[in-house]
RNA sequence: CGGGGCGUAGCACAGCCUGGUAGUGCGCUCGGUUUGGGACCGAGAGGCCGCAAGUUCGAAUCUUGCCGCCCCGACCA
């Protein structure tokens, strides 16, 4: 058990914040509303850089590199994305310091006023785009399927690690295409592509669906989501993926030359996902005792303790221990043997479990005289005695075991906590409890809104797969065709 | 920006009501005993008690002002 770790059970966002901290992922930094990701929880970010960007890679993408300012002239092309970002900008004005002429200290030179005010990127459909009118001339050129990893910057009122910084890192792809159709479908198959790494890598369920109008992303037509469950029953977006039309060709002037020799605008997509995904990872699966890692993402797969007294038996457990160790980076498994002697191995078997590390082998000299050694499972906190010899082909599969196990439960879980709704009387009971609740929505935005005023929830998405079926809408009692996803969000 | 709370050792906090030697736990350093689930004993280091002014013989404690942080709302990937 874990020492003062709150339960999870008893105090979420508390349970949240120590596992973020204990686990060594991340910090609060001086700089209001901002984080400082430390090594361990950085390690991880990378693997699901590295994974998420092989996948943009194998569907077409390239990587490229875009502005962190945007001229305020800019962000102001496009009405509506306009009019969204406006409330949470970082504006500067000024590049210039100069001494305090009156004490102490440094002041902005009031003459270094930029003659335009530098907004910090909140998103770059503005710079991307006004990269592209010189990219593009011919349907030739299309499609241009582009991502960039980046920080961004948005001045959020409240801030939590992870979940939601003032300024997080995060990947944007900016695609523009020759047809609406080809568009919509790259909408569609970005969005495939984050379901597929949240439930493959991370072992988090998620549910695709489309976004209403009232929480489509400013200056879009349509926006496409994937909504994970948390286990407290809340949601969380865990990325977006949306469809612009022209609307961002039409306000940069970017026009290509069709087949047909016309002068058209181009077609366009983006869609992103951050470091928020750390935040659902943390959620989805930890447990009291810590994190807990679904193996593909575990910076450290295996660790190996030696359990010891003396020097001697510590030489004879590592002259054990190495072959296993050879074995298993062979097999392509990051293993650490940790023989550091400054902490004993009670101290290790907690710490290892605190940063979620999915397979721990304990082995001390009781083992090595009978030939065995310790294998326990960070998923479901088991222990076992195994052979030495052949452990190392059993780990392999053991990790794939676990990963599978992980995705299963939480996948469980959200299904135990998915409910078909159908009064009002059920929505406000049910909405207390947590859960998604599947009801049926008029489809106005005056209900949607009613319905966050009264109980906070609001409509996660409208899934890709549900089915057409009659019903009442859950709060007006009028006509609706299908059923949407209700839930507290993070 | 509204409502609530808190600033005391690296961290978590007690002490404040009722003014009088600045404390506890964790962590840290050293020594010893330990070592199969976050060891124990002993010794030690570490403080402008958020800042400023006031009341007082005397302020961590009372008064006023300021600053900072956290939680709850509005905002949001």
């Amino acid at each position: 058990m874990s020492k003062g770790l709150p339960k999870r059970s008893e105090n979420y966002s508390e349970w949240y914040n120590e596992i973020v901290k204990r686990a060594d992922l991340a910090e609060n930094s001086a700089v209001r509303g901002c984080m400082v990701i430390k090594p361990y929880g950085f390690a991880i970010w990378e693997k699901m850089q590295r994974a998420l960007d092989d996948m943009f890679k194998a569907t077409g993408h390239q990587n490229a590199y875009f502005p962190l300012f945007v001229p305020k002239s800019f962000l102001e092309k496009e009405e509506e994305h306009a009019e969204g970002f406006a409330k949470e900008c970082a504006v500067v004005t000024h590049y210039r310091l100069k001494a305090n002429p009156d004490g102490k200290g440094l002041v902005v030179d009031p003459t270094a006023k930029l003659e335009e005010e530098l907004i910090v990127r909140p998103t770059s459909e503005t710079v991307i785009w006004n990269a592209y009118r010189n990219w593009i001339q011919s349907w030739r050129d299309l499609p241009l399927l582009i991502n960039q990893w980046c920080n961004i910057v948005r001045w959020e009122m409240r801030t939590r690690l992870f979940l939601r910084t003032t300024e997080f890192l995060w990947q944007e792809g900016h695609t523009a295409h020759a047809t609406e159709k080809e568009a919509v479908e790259e909408t569609e198959r970005m969005l495939g592509v984050y379901a597929d790494f949240a439930e493959n890598w991370m072992a988090m369920p998620v549910v695709q669906g489309l976004k209403t109008p009232s929480e489509r992303f400013a200056g879009a037509i349509e926006t496409y989501c994937i909504e994970a469950m948390m286990q407290d029953g809340k949601a969380l977006q865990s990325g977006t993926s949306h469809f612009l039309g022209q609307n961002f060709a039409k306000a940069f002037d970017v026009k290509f030359v069709n087949k047909e020799n016309q002068q058209d605008f181009p077609w366009a997509t983006s869609w992103g996902v951050s470091t928020r995904l750390m935040g659902a990872l943390i959620m989805a699966h930890s447990d009291d005792n810590g994190l807990v890692l679904p193996p593909k993402l575990a910076p450290i797969q295996v660790v190996i303790v030696p359990i010891h007294k003396s020097e001697e038996d510590l030489a004879t457990i590592s002259g054990t221990v190495m072959p296993i160790v050879e074995e298993l980076k062979a097999a392509g498994i990051s293993v650490k043997y940790d023989d550091d002697d400054k902490q004993r191995s009670g101290w290790k078997f907690a710490e290892y479990e605190l940063r979620g590390v999915p397979v721990r082998l304990g082995i001390g000299m009781r083992d090595i005289e009978n030939g065995m050694i310790e294998v326990a499972r960070r998923d479901t906190l088991t222990k076992e005695s195994r052979a030495i010899g052949g452990v190392a082909a059993y780990i392999k599969d053991l990790l794939d075991e676990i990963q599978a196990n992980i995705y299963k439960k939480a996948l469980d879980f959200r299904e135990a906590n998915t409910f078909i709704i159908d009064t009002w009387e059920q929505f406000k009971e049910q909405i207390e409890l947590g859960g998604f609740l599947l009801a049926h929505w008029d489809g106005t935005a005056e209900t949607e809104e009613n319905i966050k005023d009264e109980t906070k929830a609001t409509i996660r998405c409208i899934p890709l797969n549900s089915v057409e079926e009659s019903g009442k809408c859950v709060y007006s009692g009028k006509e609706s065709a299908k059923r949407v996803i209700f839930a507290r969000a993070y």
